[in-house]
RNA sequence: GGACAGGUGGCCGAGUGGUUGAAGGCACCGGUCUCGAAAACCGGCAUACCGGUGAACCCGGUAUCGAGAGUUCGAAUCUCUCCCUGUCCGCCA
């Protein structure tokens, strides 16, 4: 979320940063926003003119009484201005929950590094390994499912399409792959483990920026207000929300495993085979609160701590950095870990890790003591996967796949899952 | 799910419908004292918004005592609804 000030002082910055994404049609809410924010402080500075003077009538009210005195004339003027504060604060909380939809539904601005327009705009900042030749390595749901890994069907039958049962060692590599990013990421990368339910209020979901945007993608309970959530980024951030936290206290990492939900409401028929695209799946989250001046760095430490993964999986993948346009509603700066899968011939975004500066923050209220003194200031919010499974499990049985259909476990899995072959 | 008891400033904790933004304490900041520190003493110490010249300082105003609505000239204080916390009971992995 921005700050209105940023519609009365920067608009020329914030139209420009707006036109950057190509979300052109948030030119003319912007322009909207600035109209209703004068109307509002005319309003206000009216309004409470009137309390003003309905508090001083009120005093001698008062003071009359306890002289015994009627103050009927007094009363009469007060209660006709109370009228009218009553009609101006209405219209006032009408306009301001008007400003506040507009302020929630504006995307975030992209740092000066992130090159502008769409997608075709991204670009790749460094790779490792070597993409494997894919001619005759089998899709993953073939091997998957040959090994007896995995039970497409009968997920489909238990839940609907989309939803994955893992079986036997493919059960046991899920929980290893879970046990290897938390020991990693707690161990190495000094990250404090969490575990966070999966259901969530509107307010959390709102101070991520899922909601208000992105309600229709989300799994909702049905008597409650109630949200499933789409990434443990959500309970992460909103750990601190409402809270001041001390200077000296940051950077602050955490890490969740946890179960994603996403409807994918807007992806009907894309990715229908297999592992790439599920309703429900499991992943490694990573968060970070910063100060403003460290979030650059922050965002490449963390970016580094997801790639650890992936080369400790042996997967060949490439860090891309998002065009402004391709770049998500809450995100300043975003890299995407891709992980290369030969069997389907394509690069997985198995990762994607994002800046978020004081967007979240400031919707969520996490702030910050400066130690020098001063004013609490936001922080700034970082995450990333680190990384999601099902992409990673798709990536790990079509790139290490054996002549004899076999799939070999890298050694830093092998130690987890007990077993250094899939057969 | 039922029955009680509560929700006040960074924390603890007073508060009779009328200078209560809110006593007192702790914490914190500045000062006196001290070789230095502690103790003691003195002083300061909420936030947001609107306005006053652009920034700083400052000044004026408005709002905020879990949230919302209501009663009243006036609500932390009275009424209603909701949320949360605690205790007990029931149910349950």
């Amino acid at each position: 979320m921005h700050d209105l000030r940023m519609v009365r002082e920067h608009i020329d910055a914030l139209r420009a940063g707006m036109r950057r994404r190509g979300a052109n049609d948030a030119l003319s809410t912007i322009d909207r926003a600035a109209e209703l924010d004068k109307w509002r402080r005319e309003t206000i500075q009216a309004v409470e003119e009137r309390k003003a003077a309905r508090n001083a009538i009120s005093q001698q009210v008062g003071q009359r009484k306890r002289g015994g005195e009627a103050a009927d004339d007094l009363q009469q003027q007060s209660r006709a201005l109370g009228e009218e504060i009553a009609r101006l604060d209405q219209e006032l909380a009408k306009v301001e929950s008007q400003l506040s939809s507009i302020l929630l539904e504006l995307p975030n601005i992209t740092l000066d590094q992130v090159p502008a327009g769409g997608e075709e705009n991204n670009s790749v900042v460094r790779s490792w390994g070597t993409p494997r030749e894919g001619a005759r390595v089998q899709p993953h749901w073939e091997i998957g499912t040959r090994l007896g890994l995995i039970d497409f069907e009968r997920g489909a039958k238990i839940s609907g399409s989309g939803f994955i049962v893992f079986r036997g060692l493919g059960a046991r590599l899920v929980r290893s792959l879970m046990n290897l990013m938390l020991d990693v990421h707690t161990g190495d990368h000094s990250y404090e483990e969490i575990w966070v339910p999966v259901v969530v209020n509107r307010t959390s979901m709102t101070g991520t920026a899922q909601l208000p945007k992105f309600e229709e993608d989300m799994y909702a309970l049905k008597d409650e207000d109630l949200f499933l959530i789409p990434t443990a980024e959500v309970p992460l951030t909103n750990l601190y929300r409402d809270e001041i936290l001390a200077e000296g206290d940051l950077p602050k990492s955490f890490t969740a495993y946890s179960a994603c939900f996403r409807r994918e409401a807007g992806a009907a028929g894309k990715d229908t085979r297999g592992l790439l695209r599920v309703h429900e799946f499991d992943k490694i989250e990573l968060v970070r609160y910063t100060t403003p001046e460290t979030s650059g760095e922050q965002l490449e430490l963390l970016t580094g701590h997801a790639e650890k993964i992936l080369q400790l999986l042996e997967l060949p993948y490439r860090v891309v950095r998002l065009a402004s346009g391709d770049t998500g509603f809450a995100s300043a700066h975003t890299y995407d870990l891709e992980s290369y899968a030969p069997g389907v011939g394509k690069w997985l975004e198995v990762s994607s890790c994002s800046n978020f500066t004081d967007f979240q923050a400031r919707r969520a209220n996490i702030r910050y003591k400066p130690t020098e003194g001063g004013k609490p200031r936001f922080v700034h919010t970082l995450n990333g996967s680190g990384l999601a499974f099902p992409r990673i499990i798709a990536s790990l049985l079509e790139h290490h796949q054996q002549e004899d259909g076999s799939v070999r476990v890298p050694a830093a899995l092998s130690k987890y899952l007990g077993a250094e072959r899939l057969s």
